[in-house]
DNA sequence: ATACTTGCAAATGATTTGCCAGTGT
DNA sequence: ACACTGGCAAATCATTTGCAAGTAT
């Protein structure tokens, strides 16, 4: 596990891409690692490690120390919606930001364009670059805003 | 512990507030409910529950029971800036939000009308009620906006 | 007295680490 | 062969729970 440093976004659009982008970085075609990718190519929604794990029945430890990897190394990343585990999305599909609704606990995606004029206000008037890439938007959903259930 | 309805905010502005509150609830004033009134005035950051119980020379269980309580009760609340411990701040000054930077890992407080903009376009846009109350904004402060660092 | 509270140990959930055996290149 | 990987046990961090003993009212 070389310290590399973390490169930019691999914005690999196949698996084929994602292998490329492994083996030009001297990473090991494992198998772990490609079936791995091709889970997350095949489903289109975060997957938690442990999702992950159990889908394939993998070792879970082997399912982190991969995911970590392939984040390191731009593949891909993890998103928190609310309290729970991280949740692992391809890059690809990554530039997907997310609401997420504490009470029904389900999460929508959001185009970022969509939240540009959001960030152009915070940057505006507090100078910081947010993104909801990472940390989800929290916020009541049009069918629990005005219920009492809360997070 | 009667599963008691949670009910709106207390708001209390000072201890004594906040003791009468915990007293019509029939909530005992215990030591460790008062010490943790006392500090949590006294601060005027949010802390974390350990933070809380080393300041204090308390068992951590405790101090998760109590603050549990506390919450639940309307006196105070606690928000989540990236990854970590869950901080502990009272609703007297909770209605504060927060942006977080992974950069320099620091976050600062926002007073909520400065971000109803923000809350109205995704409103409008998205039918969602967002706050940044109980998880933080993320994004990269001004001095750490375009370096490489990450969270 | 009685019900709420505490302390202590142990459990949980999410994730990481050490270590040695295994495997891709 | 050699370095990167995998499995397994154990550690870590944040938080919760069970239970018997202690205390506020």
């Amino acid at each position: 596990m070389t310290d590399a440093p973390q490169v930019t976004t691999l914005a690999c659009e196949s698996i084929d891409d994602a292998i490329d982008a492994l083996r030009v970085r001297g990473l090991r075609l494992s198998s772990i690692r490609m079936r791995l990718l091709e889970e997350l190519f095949a489903v289109t929604r975060p997957l938690s490690a442990e999702d992950l794990a159990a889908r394939l029945d993998l070792v879970l430890t082997s399912v982190y120390r991969n995911l970590e990897t392939l984040e390191r190394h731009g593949v891909l990343r993890h998103v928190h919606l609310g309290h729970g585990p991280g949740l692992y999305v391809l890059l690809v599909r990554g530039e997907l930001e997310y609401i997420y609704c504490p009470g029904c606990r389900t999460a929508r995606t959001v185009r970022p364009d969509l939240l540009d004029p959001v960030r152009t206000h915070i940057r505006r008037r507090f100078g910081y670059e947010v993104s909801f890439t990472h940390f989800a938007l929290i916020g009541r959903c049009p069918s629990c805003v005005g219920d009492p259930a809360a997070e």
